[in-house]
Formats: structure tokens, C-alpha cells, sequence
DNA sequence: AGGGTATGGTAAT
DNA sequence: TTACCCTACCCTC
């Protein structure tokens, strides 16, 4: 769950149902105590998500970092909530609504020079204001690497995961092993907008959906039924086999009919969008 | 009910 | 390159 749509959604929804007000921190684990006493009795003022990160900024100027990795995840319950129970990294409970913590990779407070440090190495993200498709471009004109592993490369564009590079690679029909730099301007530019487009919906619908859904079917489909290629044996838009291969450590999933290796005489296609 | 797996990143080796 | 974090989900039984 935890590629960049998680995180924005995260951030709005915490500062929706956290912020402005007076709160019982807490970490019942003993991972954050640190933390948790400096912060308790304080208040959130936002709460800012770039790519996969979290910063709550708390009215003391203190600034809290969270990050998810693969197994973080929030809890939002009405408060009072009960007795914590197993490993709980932290608690947040204000007036109306408590967020329970477990499993992140980070948890901690930033200060302004580490958070600078932090923010350096992230590229731009699609879902802020300020990502800029300029700066992505260029990021993969320097880099020799596969396009698969470089959209897995935060400091490339920040938010996108293992589910999101395959199905924005399917969507733009390119191949994840062609170099990035081979790809042309309207390429690149077609991958940031698809990103884009789809983690914004990500962040509508609290969860990965990069296909329209069928008339008439239900409103909650399977993710299976959700995606184009992730995770499944028959592509969704050609119903050919989907490759499965190591890509940056991760496993990518592709449709080699609808994603052929672009040659001088027959460049890539995108897929007219969806 | 229970087992296998992973949407991520860091630190150790 | 490998171990780890130690949760939620999906699948099978």
C-alpha cells in the first residue's frame, strides 16, 4: 500500500483529523519515547508529504519524519481508543480521532539540517505543486540505466513503487529495460503525466487503481482487477502473458506485446490514455 | 486458520 | 549482496 499516494493521502488526512489541537503522544513499544515525550501535550500545524515521506510540523517547530517502507502502516481510530496492544510504535490521539503507528522504517524527529539533507536526494513528485517534469527529465537524461530501475530511484521522482512503475509502463507502452536516456522528450513527458495521473487517483480512491473499471461491475474490485499488469498472468489490455523478471531487486511485471523494444524503425507507442 | 509474500529502504557485510 | 523490520493482504485448506 505505502507508494506515494498512501503518503499524500496520509498527510491530508492527518491534517484534517489531527492537527489544530491538543495531543496525547505516545509509543507504547519503547522504539520512540524520545519522540513521543517531546511531542505530547503539542499540537500538529500540517502535516507535508514528498514522495514517500511524511514531516508533521508541530507548532513548537518541532518536525516529526515518518517514513513506512514496506510494512508501516497508520491505524485511525475514534478516541478514546483502546488499551495498545502488540507493537505500537506511536499513538496520536486528539479529540475526535487517534492514529496508531506500526511498522515503519522511520520514525523519528528531523532536525532542519538532516530534513535538508533528506529533501536533496529526493526527485520531484508528481503529486506536489512543485514537481516539475523539467527536473525528471533531466534526471533520466543522465542516467544510462533501465527506465524500470530508474522510476524505482526516489532521487529520480519521488512516490513511485514497485506497482506503479510496471503499470505506468504498461499505460505508456515502453519497454522497463530500454536506458532511460534513450527515451525521447514526448516519452519522458508521457511518463511524468501518466505518474501523475495515476497516483493522483491513488489518492482519491485510498488505493492503486490504474484501470477503469467494467460497466456494471461492482465498486470494489480485487486489486488484481484493478491493475493492468502487476502481479498478474494475462496482460488486461491485450490478454497476451505478462513477463515477470528482476529489475532493481524488485520483480517487474510486463506485457512484451504491449510494451515491444523500441528500434529506429518503430518507435514505442503509448496507449491513448484510459 | 494458517502460510506465503511484498507496495521500501537502511544498515551490516 | 544480504538481513531485517514484523504488518496486511491474498491465497489455500
Amino acid at each position: 500500500m505505502p507508494e506515494g499516494h498512501t503518503i499524500h493521502r496520509l498527510a491530508r488526512d492527518h491534517t484534517r483529523d489531527l492537527a489544530k489541537q491538543s495531543l496525547a503522544v505516545s509509543s507504547p513499544q519503547g522504539r520512540a519515547v524520545q519522540a513521543a515525550a517531546a511531542l505530547d501535550g503539542g499540537a500538529i500545524e500540517k502535516v507535508d508529504a514528498y514522495g514517500k515521506h511524511l514531516l508533521y510540523r508541530w507548532s513548537t517547530g518541532d518536525t516529526l519524519h515518518v517514513h513506512l517502507g514496506l510494512y508501516g502502516t497508520f491505524r485511525r481510530l475514534p478516541s478514546p481508543p483502546p488499551e495498545p496492544r502488540g507493537a505500537l510504535r506511536l499513538r496520536l490521539q486528539g479529540e475526535q480521532f487517534t492514529a496508531d503507528l506500526r511498522g515503519p522504517i522511520a520514525c523519528e524527529l528531523l532536525e532542519a539540517p538532516r530534513e535538508e539533507l533528506l529533501l536533496a536526494r529526493l526527485g520531484p513528485d508528481p503529486l506536489r505543486r512543485d514537481g516539475d517534469p523539467e527536473r525528471f527529465a533531466a534526471n533520466l537524461r543522465r542516467r544510462r540505466l533501465p527506465i524500470g530501475a530508474a522510476l524505482m530511484d526516489q532521487a529520480v521522482i519521488a512516490g513511485v513503487g514497485n506497482v506503479y512503475r510496471a503499470e505506468v509502463l504498461l499505460i505508456a507502452g515502453i519497454d522497463p529495460r530500454r536506458p532511460a536516456r534513450d527515451l525521447s522528450a514526448g516519452e519522458m513527458r508521457a511518463v511524468w503525466d501518466i505518474s501523475k495521473r495515476l497516483l493522483t487517483a491513488g489518492v482519491k480512491a485510498n488505493r492503486i487503481v490504474t484501470r477503469p473499471r467494467e460497466a456494471g461491475r461492482k465498486s470494489r474490485v480485487p486489486r488484481r482487477e484493478a491493475v493492468y499488469v502487476y502481479r498478474r498472468e494475462a496482460c488486461a489490455r491485450c490478454g497476451g502473458p505478462v513477463e515477470r523478471y528482476e529489475l532493481a531487486a524488485r520483480t517487474m511485471y510486463a506485457c512484451p506485446a504491449c510494451q515491444p523494444a523500441a528500434t529506429a524503425d518503430s518507435p514505442s507507442r503509448a496507449l491513448s490514455p484510459p
